[in-house]
DNA sequence: GATGAATGAGACTTCATTCAT
DNA sequence: AATGAATGAAGTCTCATTCAT
């Protein structure tokens, strides 16, 4: 809903800022942020070339901002699941949704495991932390459900579901299956079910 | 060991074009194959630029002359564990190379799982392919260990462990922390152990 | 001293364009007309980008806007030195002032002088003229002294006094040594002193 | 002369570098390093635009070569001046060579004295320092001839000379006038002859 | 076969200037 | 008058690939 008070350029500004790090996050996610030019996500956004740099000083600010995008959408993610009563409920409704996305997945892998995994080869930028910072935040959602569940370990069974998680995404695009996604994400429900039972 | 059957001249040309593939092999790995320049590969394998082409046609022969490398591993690998009499102890034997190579994991990831990642994202050349044949390689021989094991569904307890070797792989590269290839590593040996108990 | 009978807006109007030709006098100076952006001039005199462009319609516009800022200091100077009674006195004064700017000249040579060298490398816009023009009014003013100090060929002695000058700041600038400033100076001094001792 | 045993390519890469060096030194002395191009010195070499960073890494080497290439002009200059058998003459037939360019020094300044004031206003790079050693090298040639000529305080008069000889240049590139460099090259010519006279 | 050099397309980035409000 | 945003032409630099010897 547009806020009629601002002036009609801010708003523009505002959503064209936004339009650039919806691509970014997009186009990265396709094609990698090494093969992804910035040109790619001009067009993508409709936004003339040399513009994009009124909103990002360089390319890698681009990627960090995709990269935020794509914390926010763990954000919201997690939001929504923090509405379920159960802290089981709310794990699975996590693999559901990873399942949910396995077209996806199977095309371009997991976008914040795959762009982590790029960055991660480079020396300098810090982007690999930053990529990492979101990673975390994933694993510590998933460590506090652990821990409403009273588990042993949750700190633990966290990298192990979201290792599963960022493994089956992997698996799943080099082999281009969606079926990896499905079994393994049957198996991990059911896990998740198990526990507790003793 | 070389055979002096062959000219001199083949015998160093094939050494110049091994040099190039580990070169290319290694730098890869450490550094994607987008970011690795004919120049890197060429420099560290003390090979003139304008020579690498008489081995390689183009950017992307060389890369799969990487991807075969590391295949060229995977199978030296997994000779060495079949002379294993165990099937679990074949298995174990793979996840503690796993965890032996940990340091390397978290520096630059899995060299087979991140260039399969990275190729994943094109659309063209078919190298995509060329690596999930990598990956499907080390399933199959998985998926024999637990077949032998009389485990039932033996093709998915191959993607679960290969999986969660992927995924510990890329948490230990995102987050810079070897501790998550000790722990996964541990987990799942007893996972191992504690099969076929029932 | 503002004048109450100007409307404000016309005061700080003014007050805005002096902020910029002080700026751009300034970073032109330090950085090259060529090194410096509209963008630089804008944020030194907190003026916003495009409002720059209300008064001076050209970057070069604002280049000529500078060196007529240095003209300005140049009559202000002569105006104080004027005020000394005797023109040997006048132009050790300006010596002396030479000499007293000496950290400047080692940083960033004479404002004027390597304002009219850097204008003298274009073929188009006139700036180099102007530039020209400044330098004249600085040797028609010495001149002036050795003509009231009844020296012969006094154009010449002007050359000679202004040339040391630029060539004294030139070489502490590029030798980033202000003992050149002081040991010319006083080289100087004592040639004015000299003078007409017959 | 080309010697025959060097490769025709060896002769024209190192031929091609040459050319690249001698335009750049050109073409820089007379639109100062900022407004030069690559693509300027490229075409002025005859050489492709891409071919210049095999033999130049950055723009900046391309400016440091051209330096470079004044310097030994400059040596070459002190050479031929070391064959005339005495000092004081060496010191007259510099001053000579200077008037002679004054055509160039008229509408591009000193090649050197305008490239290290242009260099001084950076804040990186330590061109500037290159710069200020090509010019010491001149000081110290002209102070080894005062002190051969037994004159007290030669550096402080190797300072003065050089000096004067920017000065000169500078002020007959603002004014656009030769007269300038004719007029202060007579007086200084009349200087070294009556030093010593005492 | 071998190799230093050449080529050209294209990437990122900067910036003077203009525009819309 | 004021201003954040827009534009597009350049400029520097990289690099896969090809060429000439």
């Amino acid at each position: 809903m547009t806020d009629s008070k601002e002036p009609a350029r801010a708003r523009a500004a505002g959503a064209k800022r936004q339009r650039l790090v919806e691509a970014a996050a997009d186009i990265v996610h396709r094609q990698g942020a090494e093969r992804t030019t910035i040109a790619d996500i001009a067009r993508a956004a409709e936004v003339p070339v040399g513009n994009v740099y009124y909103y990002f000083k360089t390319k890698d600010e681009l990627v960090s901002a995709a990269l935020s995008e794509h914390e926010r959408h763990l954000n919201l993610l997690i939001g929504r699941l923090n509405r379920l009563p159960d802290p089981r409920e709310r794990l699975k409704g996590l693999i559901e949704g990873w399942v949910g996305q396995r077209d996806l997945a199977v095309r371009y892998g997991c976008p914040t495991g795959t762009l982590a995994a790029e960055l991660a080869k480079r020396d300098q930028g810090g982007l690999d932390i930053e990529a990492g910072r979101v990673i975390r935040l994933l694993l510590t959602w998933v460590e506090e459900q652990f821990r409403q569940l009273d588990q042993p370990d949750p700190e633990s069974l966290a990298l192990t579901l979201v290792g599963a998680y960022q493994g089956m995404s992997l698996l799943a695009n080099a082999l281009r299956d969606p079926a990896v996604m499905e079994r393994e994400g049957a198996r991990l429900t059911a896990w998740i079910d198990s526990l507790g039972a003793a």
